[in-house]
DNA sequence: TGTTAGTTTTTGAGTAGTCAAATTAGATCC
DNA sequence: GGATCTAATTTGACTACTCAAAAACTAACA
């Protein structure tokens, strides 16, 4: 059985490895992701190695094996999950479901989560969009695109929203952009660093600055 | 922050405590209710003093201080809501919620258990009918007797079970015996070992050993 | 009183995870 | 080719928890 420190390792690499072109996480990247030293990182990588979680490229980074993407699949679907649980049942506010979920992720057993997943009627998404991988550890993400590639007086919808932060999940909330709201994209400017949107039903306007828009998903139907 | 294996050092300090006539409870009680070493438990007895949970009398056990109490309580009160949840809303069989339970009070916020209290509905005891404390901590348990001091003839109800072990529970659940039901007790012998109840509504008999018959506690209305 | 059995404590060692600080390896730039 | 900057690694040390085995204490019994 894998410890809770190496559940969170293994889920930080498998996010990582996504948002990133080139396959490899570097151990500065993991290391500032997981909040710990560099050499902390170095040392725990070693050892995943050595369970067989990852493939180690010394002074380059990291790769999942088969079976690491086995446990970060499972650790997402616990995540994704229980932050859908926190929100949906318990009533939580979505900005505020990622810390307990961190959690308590760490502590289900494969029982409760398969119960839970039944008692919420196999959600698709979690609070934030992001997909929940089934079961047998298959994943299907909706076709998006970040907001700050979009262009200019398209319409745009909301599917998903990449950062955890809840100051930055409050300020979206503030805006009304989260997952099912539709919006026109007025403005993109790279050089001045922001995207504009107007919001279809309020006609209230957002501007966000382009590093942020582009964590956030959109599809345009 | 206390780790979970602090919290869980205090709980079973206090239940063994409650189970005990005299206050302080001994080394070797403590070290096989954690499963861990005679030694390990000395040593972290001495940490616990430290950190002002208990008082230490050396050679003799420990107690519980006012601090270590309310940690107690607050552990208890986590316990059993999450017992309750498991059984009442995931559909877990009453015999089953203790394990999960068990790493799940370690992983939970206060705001968790105060939303889930919400939830159930404030509920006062959980699936085996342990009393669950308030989030100010106090409790207040039914009046009640082990099944092996009543007298014969008499009518009782079930109130609670104090085994968590789930082969005593199904046993337990075979016989009907769990909170709730009513029997009429026809024998119990002291000399024989044995107790013998017959159940109020289907006339089925169940005959259990004295010092499991000790571990459920019934009322006499 | 002396012996013995049971309990408790001490000691030394091991695992998992972490950091600070020194060192090494690569890349980049003149 | 060097000088320099950054990322990565190594080393030594620390915390929290654990065990095995030896030593010490207590209590009770002969
Ligand atoms: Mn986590
Ligand atoms: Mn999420
Ligand atoms: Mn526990
Ligand atoms: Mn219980």
């Amino acid at each position: 059985m894998p410890t809770s420190t190496v559940e969170q390792y293994i889920k930080i690499i498998y996010t990582q490895q996504e948002h990133l072109e080139k396959g490899v996480v570097p151990m500065k990247r993991l290391s500032e992701a997981m909040g710990v030293t560099p050499g902390t990182a170095t040392t725990m990588v070693k050892h995943l190695s050595d369970v067989q979680l990852v493939t180690y490229h010394p002074r380059q980074g990291v790769l999942l094996t088969a079976k690491g993407e086995d446990l970060a699949l499972r650790m997402l679907r616990r995540h994704r999950l229980i932050e859908a649980f926190l929100e949906q049942v318990l009533g939580y506010d979505w900005s505020e479901v990622h810390a307990d979920a961190e959690r308590l992720e760490h502590a289900v057993s494969d029982k409760f989560i398969d119960k839970l997943d039944r008692y919420l009627g196999y959600p698709e998404v979690d609070p934030h969009g992001d997909p929940i991988p089934s079961s047998s550890g298959s994943i299907e993400s909706a076709v998006t695109v970040p907001l700050n590639t979009c262009t200019p007086g398209r319409r745009v919808r909301i599917v998903r929203l990449l950062d955890d932060d809840p100051d930055f999940l409050v300020c979206m909330k503030d805006y009304m952009i989260f997952p099912g709201e539709d919006f026109i994209l007025q403005e993109s400017s790279a050089v001045a660093g922001t995207v504009t949107v107007e919001h279809l039903r309020t006609r209230g306007s957002a501007t966000v600055g382009y590093g942020l828009a582009g964590r956030i998903l959109v599809a345009e139907p």
